[in-house]
DNA sequence: GAGATTCTCCACCGATTGCGGGAGAAGAAC
DNA sequence: GTTCTTCTCCCGCAATCGGTGGAGAATCTC
């Protein structure tokens, strides 16, 4: 039997919440709350398998709420499922760093939704499909190889690129010349060469180039 | 009605993923192809509406087919739905990133592929739910917020803060002086106070401590 | 073999940098 | 009122750094 938690601030959805779960046999509702200090509390007594997570409630509000449920060890084995009227990006981010499972709106069917309780209760995730469009799309934006290396970076020589990779590092010349065992003036002569090619004044520019161009991480 | 580009190098695959398709009143399956070359080419002939392409093809594989389909222009309409019989964050991520709107096993149920076909021609997204757990841990540990700034960085006062941002844009202590309207005495004081503070020796140092603490991207 | 590229090393020079130390003014905290 | 913090500014010194020019050796290309 998997046990749900039902946190939201209108009473129509947790009665209505309450109704579908309580018909399923495999599920049952262990709990309500009105907002995000009353979830917490009502998880820390019940340890509910799947936590039902309003966003939008006065107080500690569902993000909060989810954070704390998953920061506490004691709460390891509660999965929380993010359910809301609205979609916004802040919210759907907001609640997967916050250590949800799911994240779905309200107009979800109930078999969806039904279907979801019992996969976040197996581990697993599931989001809405717009969210997972705008997680996917978050995703590849933030992904290294979107990041094309600046072309620059090709002008470099082997040698060069390595050498770059060193100033990136914080080391100075005499540091660079020991790592890559040549006299201090070999290092010198390849981290100007990388300055003039990639327009740099300081090394400390070519610190910066070597982070935006995504040498260094 | 939704049409169809089936990917796989299995002529039973093909077979099967046919007729599921062509049963349905408001899909049709417009062409087949076995490999990356034959699935742009054919894409290219018949602009379907949603493309399964499966991932392990000898040639050209389907990554590499996905990433030509979703680069080329022509094929905008045209959305990647990733089917695969292995699920490897390899194989996930590098679909996402190809371009592709959703990424299913191979083992899903026929139901669960149609509704797959028809959310993706609308232009949503769908993962299968092992791969939306993988995404969403990703993207977890992908996030800034989980990149705690080091705690080194409270000790500095907001003007120290101020000029490590402006030390981590590459700018020399005259051009820091400028920007922050003071003279450049003043500059200098406040970057040795920060290299102090931070235990870094350079001003690249201090670069590289903000790009790793956070405080600039 | 000639030429191009790359890696290696050196010398010299001026500029910026980092370090130490000092100091005044303003505001907050006690 | 005193103390603390922060922001502001200055001087001098040694070190590193960046710029320029030159040069030998190895490898690869044509």
């Amino acid at each position: 039997m998997t046990t749900v938690l039902i946190v939201d601030d209108q009473d129509l959805v947790r009665i209505g919440l309450r109704t579908l779960i309580d018909s399923e046999d495999d599920l049952t509702c262990v709990g309500e709350a009105a907002d995000g200090l009353d979830a917490v509390a009502a998880a820390r007594r019940h340890h509910p398998d799947v936590i039902l997570m309003d966003v939008r409630m006065s107080g500690v509000d569902g993000l909060e709420a989810t954070r704390r449920i998953t920061a506490d060890p004691q709460l390891a084995t509660s999965k929380v499922l993010v359910l809301t009227t609205f979609e916004i990006d802040e919210y759907v981010f907001g609640a997967l760093r916050a250590g949800a499972s799911g994240f779905l709106l309200k107009d979800t069917s109930p078999a969806e939704l039904l279907r979801a309780i019992r996969l976040v209760a197996e581990g697993e995730a599931l989001l809405a499909p717009s969210a997972t469009r705008r997680l996917v799309r978050e995703f590849v934006s933030m992904s290294p190889r979107t990041r094309q290396p600046h072309p620059q970076l090709d002008t470099l020589t082997e040698r060069e690129r390595e050498v770059l990779c060193l100033v990136a590092e914080g080391l100075n010349n005499e540091e660079i010349a020991e790592r890559l065992v040549v006299s201090p003036a070999t290092a010198r002569t390849h981290v100007s060469r990388a300055m003039v090619k990639l327009g740099a004044r300081d090394r400390a520019q070519l610190v910066v180039f070597a982070y935006q161009s995504g040498l260094a991480d």
